[in-house]
DNA sequence: TAAGTATGTTAAG
DNA sequence: TTAACCTACTTAC
């Protein structure tokens, strides 16, 4: 479920696990066998997301000059995965797998029994300069999971902006980590109609979704999952009977297109709008 | 077992 | 606007 917080959990998986460590780099899949050798036996020293970015510095050697950045963008599937205990025998494609080192950093490195990762499938697994780093970060609008983001720059573009709200939200240059699950859920929650331009939303309703999407993304890191709906309208509170929803989270509007609103029994509408689908409920958002 | 779909982005046309 | 990327899960048969 590669939205933002999906990547800010892998950010912290990679610290937690490999952080101050030496680890074994390689590509069992091939395409990525150059950088993983470049990697192979570094101690991994950061590990962040910006928006469904995530980068790894990895320290240099004493004989190689400059620290390595690995830049990694999940895309619709790719998949990052942690495992205890030895790696397996790589099974299927993966792109990058690190697997942690033992020993004294400048000696020999052994595999070890600790932790492992497994990259499947992502859009760009790449090693990075700083300047193309720094570009990343420059042509990305704040992310409500980083520490301290200014939504100012933000809320620049959308007040002027000519583009549906809901089209605004999955722009990364707007702001970044938004994915197709919190910008139906959002908009429902503030009550926004999604087709609204963003100069026709005033600033105390950006600022509502701003704020509610830092908390929204905030639970998403806590709890590896997309929850959205309020304890005012789970079924009990509705009195209706419980429900299921099988999108691994409770959530309102997203992929419930056709069934009741859980707020105001309406059904929910779905339409495609730049080749993304958009859900949203007619009774609760004008 | 096969088909369909997806929480995303880029590059080609 | 469309295709490509080429994983993983769900649903249909």
């Amino acid at each position: 479920m590669p939205e933002g917080h999906t990547l800010h959990r892998l950010a912290a998986g990679l610290r937690e696990r490999f952080g101050g460590r030496r680890v074994r780099a390689d590509s069992p899949q091939g395409t990525f066998a150059e950088g993983a050798a470049r990697l192979d036996g570094r101690v991994l020293v950061a590990a962040e997301a910006h928006g469904k970015h995530l980068l790894a510095v990895f320290r240099a050697p004493a004989a190689e000059p400059c620290d390595l950045t690995l830049h990694v963008h999940l895309g619709l599937y790719g998949t990052l995965r942690f495992g205890d205990g030895p790696a397996p025998p790589p099974a299927g494609q993966i792109r990058l797998r690190l697997v942690d080192g033992e020993g004294p950093v400048e000696g020999p490195v052994e595999h070890h029994a600790g932790h492992h990762a497994e990259l499947r499938g992502p859009a760009r697994c790449a090693l990075v300069t700083p300047a193309e780093r720094a570009e990343l970060h420059a042509r990305l609008g704040p992310d409500p999971l980083r520490p301290d983001p200014d939504p100012e720059p933000a809320w620049r573009r959308v007040a002027t902006s000519r583009v549906p709200v809901a089209a605004l939200l999955l722009d990364q240059k707007v702001v970044a980590g938004v994915g197709n699950v919190y910008r139906a859920e959002v908009l429902f929650r503030q009550g926004v109609d999604p087709y609204r331009t963003g100069r026709e939303l005033d600033r105390a309703t950006w600022q509502a979704l701003w704020s509610d999407l830092v908390t929204l993304m905030a639970e998403g890191v806590r709890t590896g999952r997309i929850d959205t709906v309020r304890a005012a309208h789970t079924p009990e509170a509705m009195g209706r009977p419980p429900r299921v929803d099988d999108h691994g989270g409770e959530v309102y509007v997203y992929r419930r297109a056709g069934m009741p609103c859980h707020v105001c029994g309406e059904r929910v509408r779905t339409a495609e709008l730049r080749g993304r689908n958009l859900f949203w409920c007619p009774g609760c958002q004008r």
